[in-house]
DNA sequence: TACGTCACG
DNA sequence: GACGTACGTGACGTAA
């Protein structure tokens, strides 16, 4: 949403053959807003509302913000809403099918029809309609016309049948995405440029509007024919010249179809205006009429905004600064809703739920100078209780900037204190853009942080956050340790983890029946997409105060839960000291040696080069080797490798375990596959992607950890996840060599040793295991010796593989058949294992039957420290299914009780290095293993001490063993 | 966006 | 007798 891609003005300003126009300047620019388009839209797109009376109006609402901010952002240009008049057009008379099928506006639009017709005249504007002709008609004619007079024209609309339109001098503008359009977008959207668009849309046909089109025929197919032929008549005369011989015959078949199609999606220039051009001029608005209207739906807001803006000159002005002023570009998108709560009460959208967010009134304040903070600051210290919220330019923390911070106090009160704000016209939609950036006023930086700094230090204070480890490190980098703080993420993942995400949006639909302003409709996506710097202050404290507020009612409804659900040690043990700890550890971000791994990527490249020719070589052919698709074509269909498995999606199963069975029966060009495959990813996802992800701020890499994430209680590791670099394969260890310390530092890597077996013993309380474990044996060979009844002195390495096989599966919720395929050997083989495998240890097989009925009762399991892993899947029907949910079951104890114990460990870890004076710093956790960068000459000590808190994390009938490595980089340590 | 594949525990 | 299988993650490339 930068100035530059705003297409429209860009085509508004090469209007050089017609001379005169200059948008903006002399107010001769005609917007045309499609207002039969926009109904639907906006009523789909926002949530119900209904006047006082009953009368639902959010379509109103959306059109009258719409509106407002149109006229606010251009200025003396022209505004006329265009309508469809009748159901029944000049279409039907040839294709009497032509929007057919079409279902009856819902219920709660109809009578918004009659409101928007209202709104526009009250906002004395010109309304356009014709009998027989679709509003699409007439915004064609009044396009070519104004075009014809040198008015440069914008069509405000989201409907793709009017992009035909877009040539220079006309643009459009959607106001539900907020977005220009230009040739670009239509060209990205259609892949033909506006001029071809209707034929594209001829062959391509739209179900929606009934358009047939030519069957098979999408889009992408249609622009490429199009390219190619150039128009649809060269197209069909050509028709029998095509290869493909289904599309062929369609073209042949369907010609005629195709013709009417496009004579359905061609909009008709040449209606009888209704109105002459000349009369589409802007006109004083009777405020008063406005304002009675507005306040007649109940749009107290929207009202209050006007009356204030009318008394400055009489006209809507630009507002940049002004914060809940509608500021240039900033047109209405569904985030309009914001002060929605607030205007009218909020009915329910969806039938099916039954609870409904009673917001009697939403207060949400834009926060600019010091006193205003400062008072909010002290009204927290009075409630004891503060939601924060923090914005940045980044999803990294470690590396952000901080560009505001939400506050809220109680429910339904928040502000926006903007920090890091730029000047809103700079880069938003550039297409209503016209006057010079103006930098909102912003409270500097560090003197916000520093009147935040007393409350999110006091002790008397808790401070709520959503996901805080995040703002943890953003008030962390600003000198702030936040402290105490309570985390409604994590408290629901305590409460109900494993039953659902814990995501802000999806628990406020879960417990508020709320949907929050998606971030997309604040900051757009893809290539559109901007940071939250350039959003303007309006949509700002829109989003952000309500993610404060959001965040305190989650609070406020979860935190009580924990008591009744006796989850209070859990959270206060586990998770919630955790959110400090894994913070610094992001924070400290883990040094890469770049130069090894760039070397690593060439040396990579340089083989897979060699591996592909001998892979087409041995092939006879050339193909892409990393399409499973294209592969299992040239094993099995052309060089005819045995028969191939199929799988769900019929396609040939080319993964390693096939891949290695072909090539244990000779096929070379298998093993040459399965070595590309290994380099290949090694190079994509860890060499290539790697070197990508260090900060140019710190030089390091920073993950994140996400704490509530996992199904078991376990971290996991994202962009880039740290959790899974190479370590098994020599080619592996190479990139594990990367992982470095800082100079005069060590890396020392600390793991748990077999520790989910030891908590199997433990949990299942197995005598001779927990025996094999205090006397400090080879626990595989140990199993082996009971399980096959071979004293240690004569065990071979191959029967000690088989109990480790077993140990793991047991650990997996074992089955024969996993089990067989593990080993190699038949599932009933491996059943016989196990029978045995029960029968030594029968206290395992009381267990697991005790714990999947538990499982089965509850609908969750618990680890030994209480934690609660919801498990859906257990009261399947499905057997299968419900094997799977069974086996899950059985893991979940085991994997959760070692992440339990893991966090214990974390937690004391700070405090235990810094009573030791060690200044060693934890960087990664790898489920079973800890990661530091300690000063060389300290690394022993820290290696004692960290031994020393893992072993301790908790006191077991069996020990708890910790093995420790230093070195150089993270392959030597480990 | 879904799938297959594969890296780790 | 048939079904569909070891548990937990995240990232990549391909194909649609």
């Amino acid at each position: 949403m930068t100035a530059d891609t705003a297409g429209a003005t860009a085509a508004s300003e090469n209007t050089t053959a017609t001379g005169s126009a200059t948008p903006g300047g002399d107010g001769s620019g005609l917007y045309l807003v499609d207002g039969s388009g926009f109904i639907f839209r906006a009523f789909h797109a926002l949530p119900m509302l209904t006047r006082p009376d009953g009368t639902p109006v959010n379509a109103v609402l959306g059109f009258s913000n719409m509106l407002l901010k149109l006229l606010a952002d251009a200025k003396a240009e022209a505004v006329a809403v265009v309508f469809d008049s009748k159901r029944l057009n000049f279409r039907n008379e040839f294709y009497p099918d032509y929007k057919a099928h079409r279902p009856e506006p819902p219920e709660e639009l109809k009578p918004q029809f009659a409101l928007i017709r209202e709104a526009t005249e009250a906002f004395c504007l010109p309304c356009l309609e014709l009998e027989g002709f679709e509003a699409d008609d007439l915004i064609a004619t009044y396009a070519r016309l104004a075009q014809e007079a040198g008015r440069p024209v914008t069509i405000v609309s989201s409907d793709k049948d009017l992009m035909q339109l877009v040539r220079p001098g006309v643009g459009m503008f959607d106001p539900m995405k907020n977005k220009a359009i230009g040739p670009d977008e239509v060209f990205e959207k259609f892949g033909v440029p506006p001029e071809k668009v209707v034929d594209v849309q001829a062959l391509a046909g739209d179900s929606v509007d009934n358009v047939p089109g030519v069957p098979g025929i999408g889009v992408k197919t249609a622009a490429q024919l199009i390219t190619e032929y150039g128009d649809l008549e060269a197209l069909l005369a050509n028709a029998d010249k095509i290869k493909q011989p289904a599309r062929r015959q369609k073209l042949i078949e369907f010609a005629e179809q195709a013709r009417i199609s496009r004579r359905l999606v061609l909009l008709d220039e040449n209606v009888p205006p209704p109105k002459p051009l000349d009369e589409l001029r802007v006109r004083e608005p009777d405020h008063q009429r406005l304002i009675d209207f507005l306040r007649a739906q109940g749009f107290r807001s929207i009202v209050s905004r006007v009356e204030m803006e009318m008394q400055k000159d009489g006209r809507i002005a630009d507002g940049a600064g002004g914060g809940s002023i509608p500021s240039p570009g900033s047109l209405p998108t569904p985030a309009a809703k914001s002060p929605a709560p607030a205007e009218s009460p909020a009915a329910e959208d969806r039938p099916a739920r039954k609870t409904v967010l009673h917001v009697p009134e939403v207060r949400y304040e834009l926060v600019q100078d010091a006193d205003t903070l400062r008072r909010w600051v002290e009204r927290a210290r009075e409630t004891g209780v503060l939601a924060v919220d923090t914005e940045t330019d980044s999803l990294t923390p470690a590396t952000a900037t901080l560009v505001g911070v939400s506050l809220s106090t109680e429910p339904g009160i928040a502000c926006y204190i903007p920090l890091a704000h730029k000047a809103e016209g700079a880069a938003a939609a550039g297409q209503l853009d016209f006057d010079a950036p103006t930098p909102p006023v912003q409270i500097p930086t560090d003197e916000a942080m520093a009147i935040l700094k007393d409350v999110l230090e006091d002790r008397s204070v808790l401070k709520v956050g959503h996901n805080f480890k995040f703002d943890h490190q953003l008030f962390a980098r600003n000198g702030i340790a936040v402290s105490p703080v309570d985390d409604s993420m994590l408290i629901s993942y305590v409460l109900e983890g494993g039953s659902h995400g814990h995501g802000m949006d999806e628990l406020a639909e879960l417990h508020l029946a709320y949907t929050p302003i998606p971030f997309k409709e604040v900051c757009g996506t893809g290539k559109n997409q901007i940071t939250f710097d350039r959003v303007p202050l309006d949509k700002a404290l829109a989003y952000a105060a309500e993610d404060a507020d959001i965040t305190l009612r989650l609070w406020t409804l979860l935190k009580p839960r924990l008591v009744d659900d006796r989850m209070v040690t859990v959270y206060e043990t586990l998770d919630r000291p955790l959110v400090p700890v894994v913070a610094d550890m992001e924070r400290a971000g883990v040094r890469i040696d770049k130069t090894a791994l760039s070397d690593l990527s060439r040396s990579l490249s340089e083989r897979l080069v060699e591996i592909e020719k001998d892979v087409h070589a041995l092939a006879g052919q050339s193909f892409n080797i990393g399409s499973p698709k294209q592969l299992g074509e040239i094993l099995f269909d052309t060089l005819k490798l045995g028969t191939g498995k199929k799988g769900k999606t019929g396609a040939y199963s080319t993964d390693s375990s096939v891949l290695e069975e072909l090539a244990e029966q000779g096929h070379s060009i298998a093993q040459r596959v399965l070595d590309w495959r290994q380099l290949a990813k090694l190079k994509s996802t860890y060499t290539d992607a790697l070197q990508e992800k260090i900060s140019p701020v710190t030089g390091r890499v920073h993950t994140a950890f996400a704490l509530a994430a996992t199904n078991t209680g376990r971290l996991s590791s994202t962009d880039p996840n740290l959790q899974n670099i190479p370590v098994r394969t020599e080619e592996g260890k190479k990139i594990r060599r990367a992982f470095v310390a800082s100079p005069g530092h060590k890396l020392l890597s600390v793991d748990y040793s077999q520790i989910e077996l030891r908590l199997v013993a433990e949990m299942a309380n197995i005598q001779a295991l927990k025996d094999a474990f205090r006397d400090g044996l080879d626990i595989h060979a140990a199993t082996a010796a009971q399980v096959f009844g071979i004293p240690l002195e004569q065990m071979t390495p191959d029967i000690r593989r088989k109990a480790k096989a077993i140990n793991f599966g047991i650990i997996y919720g074992i089955s024969g058949f996993g089990l067989g395929r593990q080993l190699g050997i038949a599932p009933g083989e491996a059943n016989a294992f196990i029978k045995t495998y029960l029968e030594r240890f029968h206290e395992l097989k009381v267990w697991m039957e005790a714990t999947k009925a538990f499982a089965r009762q509850h609908g969750y399991v618990v680890t030994l420290f209480g934690r609660r892993c919801y498990m859906p899947g257990i009261q399947e029907k499905n057997a299968a299914r419900r094997a799977f949910a069974e086996r899950q079951a059985i893991n979940a104890p085991i994997q959760g009780t070692a992440a339990d114990i893991m966090k214990r460990a974390m937690n004391r870890m700070p405090g235990a290095l810094a009573a030791a004076g060690s200044s060693a710093r934890m960087l990664l956790q790898v489920h079973d293993e800890l990661l530091f960068e300690v000063p060389e000459a300290e690394a022993e000590d820290a290696a004692r001490i960290v031994r020393e808190v893992m072993e301790g994390g908790a006191h077991l009938g069996v020990p708890l063993v910790a093995e420790a490595g230093i070195g150089d980089n993270w392959e030597e340590a480990h």
